[in-house]
DNA sequence: ATGAAAGCGCTAACAA
DNA sequence: TTGTTAGCGCTTTCAT
């Protein structure tokens, strides 16, 4: 592989002027500057960025950690986040934990190893642990499942108040009160969303009931099984609000599986928007995340760091949005 | 942040003696090795992955470049790539090029600038032109699209096969011609899944009746428009087969919005086995494609042409298996 | 407008 | 068992 100093000599000119030319730094004569060209092209000469960052400069990467790749939601803020870094010249390097902690851990490092200008996590139980380990807090900001104790800056969609315009929805049409498929109690944005689910209630002076509350995860099955498990316990059940789409749709499978219809005999309501909430008949109404907003803000703060510009270490909260559909 | 240097201050030795231990290559006592490990841990040390490359070391990374992030399918095979990777330590570094040929070119010469080990390309239509600027063809593995005129290792699922599995599936059940949803003509999968339809036919001695193909893309909404455009005009349909799942979860909301119902009215056939073919009601029968194997086999390539191993040019064609669910 | 040389953090001889 | 030193490819003074 052609190095800086390979050009040099089939350019006949030295190293120093080279890396002008190929830095458009300092002076060059145009001639000079051709014949250094033609000989980059000659040799497919390709620059190696990590002796550059080297002698001072940056990686031009950013790191973005996500818990599982399968999953639309992040990888469409992922999109975003890649968007915005491209606009800036940033290489956006993208790995995946599958949600293990140990995993998490190793990859953080290796982003270090890597000296990634920056990172961007998106917050898992295990990223609490992980984030003690990080020494010098270089520039990073934390997404979508916001880690309280965490003293940096954070980006997630206002979990808590879309959970409230989603319960709000379905007290508007069903006649008793909705359930709630919840999510793991370990995670923030599970948390909230059930906190608004409470607090809706509450405000209509309904009284919580534990049957009405089933718990899950973030899954489809957890979602299907969940329902089953409420259908089979709860007989006046006409709306569910569910902590995620992927629970909503094993919910709606399970709706029908019992030969109910949605919205005409149970109506639903989700949370994220991912594309398959489209997809499905009925269609599923949902609380709509701002993916790109999201990304574009993570990626403005992590910039903002690596500049050494001081940044906000209050969670930035984005609305969700109510996107409407057939299920409710 | 700490160099290696202020490791061998602090611990009181030479730096060759904490490269040494920090490599476990050569005899360290192991008192020394614990001063050693003792300051790194005091001083946060990370060691610079870049630095020991340019050394003549390798960067342990493999760059994946995928046309689409939030494509399930694609994802799945990057997670299998990932945790092969993941077993031999090499860390694989995502990037997005969002369908775009200026933007993948510009991302293949990032990993290149990067010094990735190994380049693992999903083939877009815009591949072909990328390669030739791909000077050194360094260890290099083209996914799940093949391109024909590259004469390096490809790795992917069977389409033609997968394809023939499918139509056959709907001849058993169906009384009339079974009609296709297109993919994009220049898309060597697209095309694949095609003259499997056709020499289908032509074995059952069917003409092929160009009213019953509709082109589409891989996408849920062309697929949901060539099936109200394939509604329109062809009276006498009771099966289809689309190009992939997207489309075909696209075609049977147009199949339900018809008021007709699947698959009494109309029998549907995906291809890939995405997640959501499984949420879908009625679930969509499908052809999957074997993403663990695809993953772990280009992993195994790229390796062994890293260690200088010689390998098959010949593309590896794995078998896709027919799910069958309830649309079909 | 250009070249020589120092040095970025690290590994690998080579000595000791 | 350990330290010294010469680079790896590049950028950046400092001369010229």
């Amino acid at each position: 592989m052609a190095t800086i100093k390979d050009v040099a000599r089939r350019a006949g000119v030295g190293v120093a002027t080279v890396s002008r030319a190929l830095n458009r730094t300092g002076y060059v004569k145009s001639e000079t500057l051709h014949k250094i060209e033609q000989a980059m092209a000659e040799l497919g000469y390709i620059p190696n960025r990590q002796a550059r960052a080297m002698v001072g400069g940056s990686t031009m990467t950013i790191g973005v950690l996500v818990p599982d790749m399968d999953n639309s939601l992040f990888m469409r803020i992922v999109q975003a986040i890649n968007d915005a870094a491209y606009r800036y010249d940033y290489t956006l390097l993208v790995m995946d934990s599958r949600g293990e902690a140990e995993r998490e851990a190793k990859i953080v490092r290796a982003m270090q190893e890597l000296r990634v200008d920056g990172l961007i996590l998106f917050g898992t139980p295990g990223t609490h642990e992980v984030l003690n380990h990080l020494s010098p807090t270089g520039p990073l900001v934390i997404l979508d499942r916001l880690i309280p104790s965490f003293p940096g800056p954070q980006v997630s969609v206002n979990h808590y108040e879309g959970a409230k315009i989603a319960v709000n929805l379905l007290l508007q049409y069903c006649h008793f009160p909705p359930a709630f498929i919840a999510g793991p109690y370990h995670v923030s944005s599970a948390q909230e969303r059930y906190k608004g689910y409470q607090d809706v209630l509450y405000d209509h002076q309904i009284s919580i009931d534990q049957n009405r509350i089933e718990p899950a995860d973030f899954t489809y099955q957890a979602g299907y099984e969940a329902m089953q498990r409420l259908i089979a316990r709860v007989s006046d059940l006409d709306g569910v609000f569910a902590v995620n789409d992927l629970a909503a749709l094993g919910a709606m499978k399970a709706i029908y599986e019992h030969g109910l219809r949605c919205p005409d005999d149970i109506r639903l309501v989700g949370f994220d928007d991912i594309h398959a909430a489209r997809y499905v008949t009925p269609s599923l109404t949902t609380i709509r995340q701002p993916m790109e907003a999201i990304g574009e803000s993570a990626v403005n703060i992590v910039l903002k760091q690596i500049h050494g510009e001081l940044v906000d270490t209050k969670p930035i909260v984005l609305p969700g949005k109510l996107i409407r559909r057939e299920s409710c």
